[in-house]
DNA sequence: GGTTGGAATGAAACCGGTTGCACAACCGGT
DNA sequence: ACCGGTTGTGCAACCGGTTTCATTCCAACC
């Protein structure tokens, strides 16, 4: 395996102008530059990465942490944020957890010392246990919004909001919200959204919370018939899968007793059946997220400005 | 941030004997192990992997690389790999390829010297190309078999086989088969398994290929009704999924035209539903390979003895 | 023509661990 | 009392780059 010292007596310099002239060509003659470079390429030479990390004291890896991998709505983000990271030749490790147990906080704690920066996805933690966490290390929310740390978050409020409205001008008097964790962020807001939309103007039950999965919203059925409503709208699109099979398991049919869904590529199938749908990119939120992260990394000297808040917004369909 | 030479010096001790306390216990005294231990603690020593990396010549990063996300059979095999990497304090990075172009080719080239070994899921290339891939790095594949390489798989060609043996003791006469990506090992193996089933027994229209999601479940409906099948096997459970959707769209109920799933953790809801269905342990599946690519990592002498391909049995159940 | 300053380069320190080798202390055996 | 053999420890080299600092060379300037 060809090292920078074989390199450079290859090109017959010292090990030092080889480096420069791989990394930093401007402070080196064009002439010796290219005779770097060619020998380079005729010694196969790939510089060694850990050996630059430690050099540079980056470790050219970053993390994401997320609550769970059972929900579908976070591998896109992770795709996305993926892909962002390797355009910059950085790895992607991932962390699995809430940030919401002593045992998850030392576990970043000791995490944050082996990579750059964190990306920190829909955490359940209090606002100051995830502030803790972010802080000595660069990080970047998403969907969880905390004063002080930049984050990305998918803009699913208004869309929640018009769904509501959407469904009360239908003539829907009576709506359930199937609810997410307890502790989600974007759980809340949607809440929120939905409370404030339907105020006044139709009776709203809250159901949950339930975690974001198929069996949860065949769960949910019960609670949904129970509660008469003839709109539903819930926490995750998985959530919405599982209603669409139990309702139908029990003899109503769907675009009817309306279903709505949030979150998922599963949505485009959804849509094809005519069901009201929001749509979030989390490809494009992962990818976002990873560029602000990137662009902390690369000017740390901008720690100063207030970091920002960016909402991203989504796709949402009321008619199929 | 705390270095080993400020332990060994908090601990009265040198560099290299607090290393060893800290790595090779056995080869110092208890007492000074006890005391070098206690100084770590103090101090919040955290190791530098970096460091550790560049002396041993060991990254502590293994990769996975899955051909795409979007199926969600990845995810638990994705989480169980993560899970057992972390016990031995190793990170997991994904990278997201079918290793069946150049481009992918020379991605994992250039990924062969970051890491120190690979978990290959479900590759689309050839044998000779994923042979290629796995030369020169510890390496172990998932869901799919080649001979020269160690490999755990889902054993599913069994269960595909007793699902349409069951449906035709059942008195099914034709039955449809959707089919999943084409270059999947996977794919063939069920194909085969549900054509040796059904051979002379009943009538079987293979369909596809279509990918692993809900949308083309959906698309398929068509051809599946086309053929005139009553029951209806799938490759995966996304698929599986789009298939009732549609299904229920046209006014077909679906117990009635059986749908069978597989693959997935959605199939414990399915389940709830009386489907037929079968159930792979993914994320058992991810840990296995990660214990076997470990097992590789640690003892690296083990080439030569015949790299094991292993089974892993999944549940089925015929019956709702 | 001597001084000044910038460009190009090399020697060596450094990042933070691991490990081969040397050395001292201490063991039981004869 | 002497010796081969552990055991415990420290020194220094090493992994493969990056970076600081000093040095050399040359063109420009007064």
């Amino acid at each position: 395996m060809a090292t920078l010292d074989h390199v450079a007596q290859h090109a017959g310099v010292s090990k030092a102008t080889a480096s420069r002239a791989l990394s930093k060509p401007s402070l080196v003659s064009p002439a010796t530059v290219a005779r770097v470079l060619d020998s380079a390429r005729v010694l196969g030479f790939v510089p060694n990465r850990t050996a630059q990390a430690l050099a540079g004291g980056r470790t050219g890896l970053v993390a994401i942490v997320v609550p769970t991998l059972e929900n579908s709505f976070f591998t896109p983000i992770i795709r996305g944020a993926q892909e962002q990271a390797a355009a910059s030749g950085l790895h992607l490790t991932i962390a699995v957890h809430g940030l919401d147990s002593p045992a998850d906080i030392a576990a970043l704690e000791t995490l944050s010392r082996q990579v750059d920066g964190f990306l920190i996805a829909a955490p359940r933690g209090d606002d100051d246990v995830v502030t803790a966490a972010a802080t000595g290390i660069p990080s970047v929310l998403i969907d969880r919004e905390i004063d002080g740390l930049p984050s990305v978050s998918a803009d699913t409020a208004t869309a929640f909001g018009e769904l509501a409205r959407g469904f009360i001008d239908r003539g829907h008097t009576s709506i359930a919200f199937v609810g997410g964790p307890d502790r989600s962020w974007q759980n809340a807001q949607r809440i929120t959204a939905v409370q404030d939309a339907t105020a006044g103007r139709s009776a709203l039950t809250v159901l949950g919370p339930y975690p974001a999965t198929v069996a949860s919203g065949v769960e949910a059925v019960e609670a949904v018939v129970a509660s008469g409503a003839t709109a539903v709208i819930s926490y995750a699109a998985s959530i919405s899968l599982g209603l669409i099979f139990g309702l139908n398991a029990r003899g109503l049919k769907v675009p009817g007793d309306v279903v709505v869904s949030a979150d998922d590529g599963v949505v485009a199938a959804l849509g094809l059946l005519g069901a009201p749908s929001i749509e979030v990119d989390g490809e494009e939120l992962g990818r976002l997220a990873m560029q602000r992260l990137l662009e902390r990394l690369s000017s740390p000297g901008e720690h100063a400005d207030a970091p920002a808040k960016l909402a991203v917004p989504v796709r949402w369909s009321v008619a199929g």
